[in-house]
DNA sequence: TATTCACACGCAAACGTTTTCGTAGATGTA
DNA sequence: TACATCTACGAAAACGTTTGCGTGTGAATA
């Protein structure tokens, strides 16, 4: 089995030292033109390429990002990879991609390795464990190390750093807005316990139009979910002594769900009670009836990251510290769960 | 800001030999107690981590696995990524993603960059554009600069290495012999053109399954579906003029739209019309009704192209090359669009 | 006192690059 | 002929590790 060839095969080879295959490579003007040749058509030949590592060492930069996110196997965070892949690549950067499973200490180690030489910068949305126990030392240690981290969607707000968000709370509104405005009176959020920041941010987001229409808040309309697992019967044991014209679910599984229960009773969606989720997933595009939701704009998200974080990686070191948050804005989606 | 630590700097620190501080990090006995601990003791403090990169260059391997999967936003190569990525973790290794958004060229672009010193070996399904084109090289010449790749899902079967699929037309005809069961003789299928590789096979599964149970095979039952943007008016055109009792789709999406374009008609799902699908995904499992179909285990399959990867990497030189394909069961799900 | 021997440590090479600087030889100039 | 000036190339350091081997120091032995 052939092995990669190096400079210095090269020069063996061609009897010249290695840093003429360097500078010849290069077309160094200090090498003469024959030589020059000879060696790019030997480096072609055997299909000669740089070794990345070795360049990442003497450069004291990897020219790629790492990606840390809770759950690889979710569409919204699929589609944020997308769009950081997508910009990362155009400006020469590798992606390197590791899950948290929403675990604290797989997020520590993960981190911990990605930061000790394999990704110059990180984009990061933080574990649900990571919430819970507001322990950040991992990520403040690695800031402190000297490399940038863009934290999105789950972000925490004591950290120092670049954010892309999305107003979650303002969505949320546009949401329970888009309801009143289509006549519904009685509405209910299905939400997630308050640790999770975009849940408890939709839920104010909620409450606050609610507030702005004078309608009244009634704690029991707020569902609050600990374990997406259970959460059918959770939500049928919820809806079924309610009285409501709507609901507002804080993601697409939620509101899925819901349709089920409602289903289940007999009732219609969206002429009984009409449905509103958030995310816009595979499951609200292709359900029956399709979901009316707020999107995120995912790749957007990614994109932007990716952004702040390269500009950062590549701003010359006086620059004064300077962190940016970005705000994308959500956009509704009017499909067919409401009216 | 600080800057990383190294041993450099720890040496000069503590005015003792770089190899010094090397070797009682490593509790050599040839250091003397005292010294050992005064360096561990330093090491902690500032936070000491070995540089991956420098290790890298040393041992020559990066103790890292490239992923190349043709489409990130999909359900089915992230549970595999998912699979990978927890036996690599175990193994200590780490896992880098690229898409190559079905694209020959990305999918050339991609390897290239991770084979020139980012990973030591692949895993990898290959693109849509790969497929048609026939062009291997990139492929080749990667494995004959000694990286060994693992093809799964998408493979090729003209390269010689190892893989790991499941048995396609296998799991079409259990997917067939399921509709014929429960009573059901027009059966309709809804698949890719041929040039995809599982879309083929998952045919030929179908047209054993109708030839052994004697059933007439109708070419007007075949609908080969090209772009899956458009799938739904192919498909109500194709179910216009049809009078099936079942319809045996490739993958989910294509199921999805059946059942739409069946409603549609007015058909109710099992009764008038059984359907299952390929790939247990997020929509078979939440959509009404859900769906029967047939799973894949992704996660297994990356589970199983990690280890055969790990294998293949940590085999002694000198072993004699051999390479496997493994092939994962598939399992009929029973839900609710059969009967 | 001379020799031996652990002990505790340092030197240096190697991994594959890039780049600065030095220089041998050829050519030109006075 | 003597000197300056190019031209074309090579040597070496640096990035951060690991590790085999060499070695100065002191103590123990003869």
């Amino acid at each position: 089995m052939k092995q990669k060839v190096t400079l210095k095969q090269i020069a063996k080879e061609l009897d010249v030292s290695i840093s003429t295959v360097s500078k010849a490579l290069k077309d160094s003007v200090e090498i003469s033109l024959d030589t020059r040749q000879k060696v790019k058509a030997f480096a072609q030949l055997y299909n000669y390429k740089p070794n990345n590592i070795a360049l990442s060492l003497k450069n004291r930069k990897t020219k790629t990002i790492g990606v840390l996110i809770p759950e690889i196997v979710h569409h919204f965070f699929t589609t944020v990879i997308g769009g950081v892949e997508k910009v990362a690549n155009e400006k020469g950067y590798n992606v390197i991609i590791c899950s948290s499973n929403n675990s604290f200490d797989k997020e520590v180690i993960n981190l911990e390795m990605l930061a000790s030489g394999s990704a110059d910068g990180f984009i990061l949305s933080v574990a649900k464990e990571t919430q819970q126990r507001k322990d950040y030392h991992h990520l403040e240690e690695t800031m402190s190390q000297g490399m940038p981290i863009v934290l999105f969607d789950r972000i925490i707000d004591e950290m120092v750093c670049d954010k892309v968000i999305i107003d979650d709370s303002k969505g949320a509104q546009t949401a329970t807005n888009h309801l009143i405005a289509t006549g519904c009176r009685n509405i209910a959020i299905i939400t997630t316990v308050d640790y999770i920041s975009v849940g408890k941010l939709r839920t104010n987001g909620y409450l606050k139009a609610l507030r702005a229409n004078d309608i009244e808040i009634r704690e029991d309309y707020i569902l609050k979910i600990e374990s997406i697992e259970d959460c059918e019967t959770a939500i049928a044991d919820f809806l079924a002594t309610k009285k409501v014209d709507a609901i507002f679910a804080v993601n697409e599984l939620f509101a899925v769900n819901a349709v089920k229960v409602l289903q289940k009773q007999g009732k219609k969606v969206p002429d009984d009670v009409a449905i509103i989720g958030f995310t816009d997933g595979i499951l609200s595009k292709h359900f029956i009836p399709s979901l009316t939701t707020i999107s995120q704009h995912g790749e957007e998200m990614g994109a932007r990251a990716a952004k702040l974080l390269i500009d950062k990686l590549e701003a010359p070191d006086h620059e004064p510290e300077e962190y940016r948050t970005v705000i994308i804005d959500t956009s509704l989606i009017e499909r067919a769960s409401t009216k």
